[in-house]
DNA sequence: CTTCCTTTGAAGATC
DNA sequence: GATCTTCAAAGGAAG
């Protein structure tokens, strides 16, 4: 599992950070004397806790990231609320929650506590890529359990012998002797627990002394990277983080709880604030823009154009934070565990604390009070609106895939621009199994359903208001019957008689010819040679040519994603039908049809494109 | 800097 | 209820 690296040291005696170094960062880099000897003391008081079971050692099961304890340290975790079955891999929750394929889904322990999921079987660690791509950017570099060692990780097998509610330690990713430490940090004096929050501590404590304030940006990127370079494991990289930058144990305590919490800094921000919206701890804001620092890597540009006096206060609230842009939780990678959409872009520097994203939709939100105000003081609120986070539609199932699916065809293919690496997604998202297809559906009904868990009064409608007005019927560029597409042509009843491209929800061949006739210039899309990226979007369009004059390329005949809804949501849809006029002259546009650099050209766009199938999967999707 | 492209699916607006 | 529109992601390109 995620912590394997760590645990193995421990256990081993091998080249990581040991348990004497990982404690003694807190015994040494303490404040004071005081404080050492409080560390000391609490390592003392809740080691006795926890109880590993060494005889299972030997057992030969593959780790499974289980620290036994003592269930009278219920009171220390609190309202921490791990999931009953969830393991972590930093960013990356884990819970059995069984997928068709056998896979697991992210989720924020809490929130898959909250939402009732399943708990028990397979405690496997979601991969997106699965057996379709590739797993995800372990957080902090730490690897996916695949890529461990199986000898060490059979050497690590433990059974609980007090199994936590569900069996699962909270910190897998600690070794035995961090796990200790973790059980120190869990000191109900310090974090008092709100009942308020599921999943989630109460506020920190925001009278904490933070030494970080001090920090240049240059000292902090220094630390930074020596952290990253002195070991793989995420609490030994916090704890020489921790090290150098001076941190005091509580400190290191809330940067490492924002990170164990599953939601990364942005949510937890937000979660903190709705239990404690009158705070204007700058200690807490920095603490939590922190957290956000330390998810991502320190680039040598950022190190070398770094200025070496700036304080490092102004880079923790600055959304265009380099850092800011890359984290995997504030707007950067999907993470799985969050998505973007989950995860609101950082606040302003200003109050990290008055932008909360929760607020902004229900001011923003048809129900919201704002929107009785006048029209002048509209413009105005139009303008902070503007300026608001954005929370952004949670992902579906085709999205998903994109986005776990797009690194992979960008490297075999070479290409860069979206909309040809789209068009071969969607290929691609044809060709799928079913079970493939469901695995990303049901992922996407989970993003739909965490996303109104986080955010109850949203509404698609709140983000479609914030851009432009919404259009009435499309224009036809003649009004005549000659531009029409197939199914203003034919209607429904003569599917028959449409054109391929208009059945699979693609450009209308007709329209374009009537375009072409009408302007003279513009090509037929089917005119054009192409030539598939990748051996598989040759088979892929082969069986396509094949079957495209076959029953496969009826849409009735459709199987479609999960109800067959997929055909016809792709019928009812036409929002890509209208081609737009060109934009460019011919030969100059990279999505001309003659054009060799085209986006069809290079991603040997056929038309029509039918029902896609190859050996061994069912034909999931034909419209 | 903003919009477009391109894909599918979901949601909401419109007819 | 059917249809239509927008928006989620991505990054290059064009305006």
């Amino acid at each position: 599992m995620p912590h394997a690296h760590s645990s193995s040291a421990a256990s081993s005696g091998g080249d990581d950070l040991g348990s004497t170094d990982e404690v003694k960062v807190f015994k040494d880099e303490g404040d004071g004397e005081d404080e050492k000897r409080s560390s000391e003391n609490l390592l003392e008081e809740k080691s006795s806790l926890i109880d590993w079971t060494e005889s299972e050692e030997k057992s030969g099961e593959p780790y499974s990231g289980k620290l036994s304890v003592k269930s009278d340290l219920s009171p220390v975790f609190g309202k921490f609320e791990p999931h009953p079955a969830a393991s972590f891999n930093m960013g990356y929750l884990v819970t059995p929650y069984p997928y068709p394929n056998g896979g697991a889904h992210p989720l924020p322990v809490s929130m898959t506590s909250k939402m009732g999921l399943p708990a028990g079987g397979g405690l496997s660690l979601f991969c997106p890529g699965g057996d379709l791509g590739q797993p995800p950017p372990a957080h902090m570099g730490i690897p996916p359990p695949y890529q461990l060692d199986s000898k060490l990780a059979a050497g690590l097998a433990r059974t609980p012998m007090y199994p936590f509610p569900g069996g699962t330690y909270p910190y897998p990713m600690l070794s035995p002797e961090m796990s200790q430490v973790a059980a120190s940090w869990h000191t109900p004096s310090m974090y008092p627990i709100s009942s308020a929050a599921s999943g989630f501590r109460s506020p920190y404590p925001t009278s904490l002394p933070i030494s970080s304030s001090s920090l240049s940006r240059y000292t902090f990127y220094t630390a930074r990277r020596e952290a990253d370079e002195s070991c793989e494991d995420w609490a030994c990289r916090l704890q020489n983080l921790a090290s150098k930058c001076n941190f005091g144990n509580e400190e290191t305590i809330v940067v490492r709880d924002i990170f164990v919490s599953g939601y990364g800094s942005g949510a937890v921000q937000n979660r903190l604030f709705e239990e404690d919206p009158s705070s204007t701890s700058t200690t807490l804001s920095k603490l939590i823009a922190l957290a956000s620092v330390l998810e991502t890597p320190i680039s040598e540009k950022t190190l070398n154009e770094t200025i070496k006096d700036e304080p490092l206060d102004d880079l923790l609230y600055t959304s265009e934070s380099e850092l800011y842009r890359f984290s995997p939780t504030l707007g950067g990678g999907l993470g799985l565990g969050l998505s973007p959409a989950l995860v609101p872009a950082p606040p302003s520097k200003v109050d990290i604390f008055s932008h909360h994203p929760r607020s902004q939709v229900e001011k923003s939100s048809g129900s919201s009070a704002s929107e009785k105000q006048s029209e002048g003081t509209a413009n105005t609120n139009n303008k902070e609106q503007n300026k608001k986070p954005h929370i952004k539609k949670p992902l579906n199932a085709f999205m998903l895939y994109m986005k776990e699916m797009r690194a992979k065809v960008v490297a075999e293919c070479t290409l860069k621009e979206s909309a040809a690496i789209n068009q071969i997604l969607g290929r691609r998202w044809h060709a799928l199994g079913r079970e493939e297809q469901a695995k990303y559906y049901e992922l996407a009904r989970r993003e739909r359903q965490l996303h109104m868990q986080l955010y109850p009064d949203w509404s698609s409608r709140a983000n479609t208001q914030r851009g432009k007005k919404r259009k009435r019927k499309q224009e036809t560029i003649d009004g005549g019957n000659n531009l029409k597409k197939c199914r203003a042509r034919y209607g429904l009843d003569q599917q028959n008689q449409w054109c391929k491209p208009c059945r699979r929800k693609k450009k209308c061949v007709r329209y374009l010819e009537a375009l072409a006739a009408a302007s003279g210039s513009v090509p037929h899309p089917m005119a054009t040679p192409q030539s598939p990226c990748s051996e598989e979007d040759v088979k892929l369009e082969e069986l396509s040519d094949a079957s495209s004059d076959g029953e496969a390329d009826t849409p009735l005949n459709s199987a479609s994603s999960p109800g067959g809804l997929s055909a016809l949501s792709s019928l009812a849809s036409p929002a890509s039908d209208p081609p737009p006029p060109p934009r460019h002259p011919v030969g100059t546009n990279p999505r001309d049809a003659n054009n060799p650099l085209s986006v069809g050209q290079l991603t040997s766009q056929s038309w029509p494109r039918a029902a896609q199938t190859r050996p061994g999967h069912e034909v999931i999707s034909v419209s």
